[in-house]
RNA sequence: GGGCCGUUAGCUCAACUGGUAGAGCAGGAGACUCUUAAUCUCAAGGUUGAAGGUUCGAGUCCUUCACGGCCCA
C-alpha cells in the first residue's frame, strides 16, 4: 500500500533529493507539443526541445526502456525514457516513480513506430511524490460520492470531469465577456444581509457576535443591485453565490451560482433579446453541439395559455385558491391543500409545464401575487411583466421590467405579509431600506436572475447539479 | 417524509438456493530497448459500511442505523 510510497520517499531524501522541490521554472503545456508536432509521420524525429510536467498516469517498462505517460491540464502526452540515453542510475530512478508522482521531463518530439506523438527524455525531474495510489487507470473513478467529497480524485481519474470544468469555467468568462463588452459594471453586494429579499426563498441564518445579531446569507441579489441603479450606474451585474435553505435534488444545491444583471431604461422584452444574444454568444463560444436548439429567436407562450395547454385549467380565472384547487380537482389534478393561490400556479407550472419545455421558451406574464417585484403588465390587468425562461425541463432564468413606483412596491410587500400570515413561509420579508431608495426615483429598468449551474447543465448535457458544481453540498 | 436499489482489497467488480471471500488494475520481486488497458513469471493484499439478531455456520436471511443513487410526495 501506502507503506511502500513512503519508503521510497524515504529512500529518495537518502539519495540528497527533495521530493518536493520548489518550482520548476520554464514548463510548457503539453497542448504545445500536439500543437506544433501533432502531423508527425510514424517515426519521424525532431530536435524540438521541450519542458513539460504532469501527473505520471501510466508506465509500460521494457527493460532498458520504458513508455510514461504525463498529464496535465491540456492534455497527455507520452514519453519515451531510455537507459541509454539517461544512463542507468537516472533510468532506475525514473521507472521506480509511482502511479500520480508529479514529474517534470525535458525532451525532444519524435513520432513512435506506431505513429504517437511521444517526448524523448534528455532529463527528468521528480516534482512532487504522491504517497496515495491514486484510482484505477482503466476504469477511472466512478463512485459519485468519492466523485463528489474527493472531488480532486474525479479531476485526476476522470478526463471528462477535468474537461467539464474547464467548460463551466469558460461558459462563465463568456458571460462576463459579454456583459462587459456592453457596459456593465461587476459589482458585489452584500452576502450577508440584515434583511433577505429578492427571492421568494427560505434563507439560511448566521450570527454576527460583536454586533450580536441575526444575519441571512442572501437569497439573491436583486435588492441592492436595484439599489445601485437608483444610484445612477445604470448597468451592473452581479456573478456569485446565493443561499437558498432548501432541500437537496438534481436541480437545487442549496449555494448556487447566479448572474443577475440590471439595465435602465430597458423592460422585460429588450431583457429577453439579451437573454438570447447572450445564451448563443455562450453555446457558440464554447462549440456547443448538443441537442438543445438555442438559436434565437426563443419561443414565448404566455403563462396562463402554458398552464391551461399542459393541465386544461384556465388559473387566471380562478384566482383564490378555492376556485383553483376545484378548478384542478374537476381536470383530476391534485393539489397541496395548504397551499396559498400564488403557490398552486407554481406547483401547476413547475409540476405539469416546466419538465414539457425542453427547447428555450421564455413563458410571459405572470400573475402579480407571484412577482412582488415585477411592474404590472401595461396592458394585461392583474399580470405583471414577468417571463421565466425554460430549457431541457428546468427553469434556468427569470427576469422582469422592475416596479420602480415605490408606493406599489410597498403595497406588494404588505401583500407578502398577508401571505406570510397565510402560512407561505417563503413570501418576502418588508424590506423599507429598498421601498425608500425607490422614493429616491428609479429609472424604468429590466433586470434578470440566470442559474449558472443549470446553463451549465444545459450546455454540458449533465442532468444533476451536482456533477456541474466541483464541491456539491453532501449530506 | 415514502418506495426501490446499492455499500466486498487503494480503484473497478465477482461470490448459485446460507457452507473456509475471488479476479483485473494499482502496489512488491523478477524478465523484457517502440509500448499504449503493454506482455510474461512469482508472492502479497480483506473487521464484506456500522451495530444487533437467527443459525452448527452469515458477504448472503432478519432488525436498526449511517451514507449514496434513482423514483415519488
Amino acid at each position: 500500500m501506502d507503506d511502500d510510497r513512503r519508503s521510497k520517499l524515504a529512500a529518495i531524501r537518502s539519495r540528497g533529493v527533495d521530493p518536493f522541490p520548489h518550482d520548476y521554472p520554464g514548463v510548457g503545456p503539453i497542448e504545445r507539443v500536439h500543437a506544433e508536432h501533432g502531423d508527425l509521420e510514424a517515426g519521424a524525429e525532431t530536435e524540438s526541445a521541450y519542458r513539460v510536467a504532469g501527473r505520471l498516469s501510466a508506465r509500460r517498462g521494457h527493460g532498458g526502456a520504458a513508455f510514461l505517460d504525463i498529464v496535465d491540464r491540456s492534455g497527455r502526452i507520452q514519453v519515451h525514457a531510455r537507459k541509454d540515453m539517461l544512463g542507468d542510475e537516472s533510468f532506475e530512478q525514473l521507472t521506480d516513480l509511482d502511479l500520480g508522482d508529479i514529474v517534470g521531463i525535458d525532451g525532444t518530439a519524435f513520432s513512435s513506430r506506431r505513429g504517437e506523438l511521444t517526448l524523448r527524455a534528455t532529463d527528468w525531474a521528480l516534482l512532487a511524490k504522491s504517497l496515495a495510489p491514486p484510482p484505477d487507470k482503466f476504469h477511472g473513478l466512478e463512485d459519485t460520492e468519492t466523485r463528489y467529497r474527493r472531488r480532486e480524485l474525479d479531476l485526476i481519474a476522470n478526463e471528462e470531469a477535468r474537461e467539464l470544468f474547464i467548460l463551466r469555467s469558460r461558459v462563465v468568462a463568456a458571460i462576463r465577456r459579454w456583459l462587459d463588452d456592453r457596459g456593465f459594471l461587476e459589482v458585489e453586494t452584500p452576502v450577508l444581509q440584515p434583511l433577505y429579499g429578492g427571492a421568494l426563498a427560505r434563507p439560511f441564518t448566521t450570527h454576527h457576535n460583536a454586533l450580536d445579531r441575526d444575519l441571512y446569507l442572501r437569497v439573491a441579489t436583486e435588492l441592492y443591485l436595484k439599489r445601485l441603479i437608483v444610484g445612477g450606474l445604470e448597468r451592473v451585474y452581479e456573478l456569485g453565490k446565493d443561499f437558498r435553505n432548501e432541500g437537496l435534488s438534481p436541480k437545487h444545491n442549496p449555494e448556487f451560482t447566479m448572474l443577475e444583471f440590471y439595465e435602465a431604461y430597458a423592460d422585460y422584452s429588450d431583457i429577453a433579446a439579451e437573454l438570447e444574444q447572450l445564451v448563443s454568444f455562450v453555446a457558440a463560444e464554447i462549440g456547443y453541439e448538443g441537442e438543445i436548439d438555442f438559436s434565437a429567436p426563443w419561443r414565448r407562450v404566455s403563462l396562463g395559455k402554458a398552464i391551461e395547454e399542459e393541465t386544461g385549467v384556465d388559473v387566471l380565472a380562478h384566482r383564490d385558491r378555492e376556485a383553483l384547487m376545484a378548478a384542478a380537482a374537476a381536470r383530476g389534478i391534485g393539489l397541496s391543500p395548504g397551499d396559498t393561490w400564488p403557490q398552486l400556479v407554481d406547483e401547476l407550472l413547475s409540476k405539469h409545464v416546466e419538465p414539457e419545455l425542453r427547447d428555450p421558451t421564455f413563458v410571459v406574464d405572470y400573475p402579480v401575487e407571484l412577482s412582488p417585484f415585477a411592474k404590472a403588465h401595461r396592458t394585461e390587468s392583474g399580470l405583471v411583466e414577468r417571463f421565466e425562461c425554460f430549457a431541457g425541463g428546468m427553469e434556468f432564468a427569470n427576469a422582469f421590467t422592475e416596479l420602480n413606483d415605490p408606493d406599489e412596491q410597498r403595497a406588494r410587500f404588505e401583500d407578502q405579509q398577508r401571505h406570510t400570515a397565510e402560512g407561505d413561509d417563503e413570501a418576502q420579508p418588508y424590506d423599507e431600506d429598498f421601498v425608500r431608495a425607490l422614493e429616491q426615483g428609479m429609472p424604468p429598468t429590466g433586470g434578470i436572475g440566470v442559474g449558472i449551474d443549470r446553463l451549465v447543465m444545459l450546455l454540458s448535457g449533465r442532468n444533476s447539479i451536482r456533477e456541474v458544481v466541483l464541491f456539491p453540498t453532501m449530506r
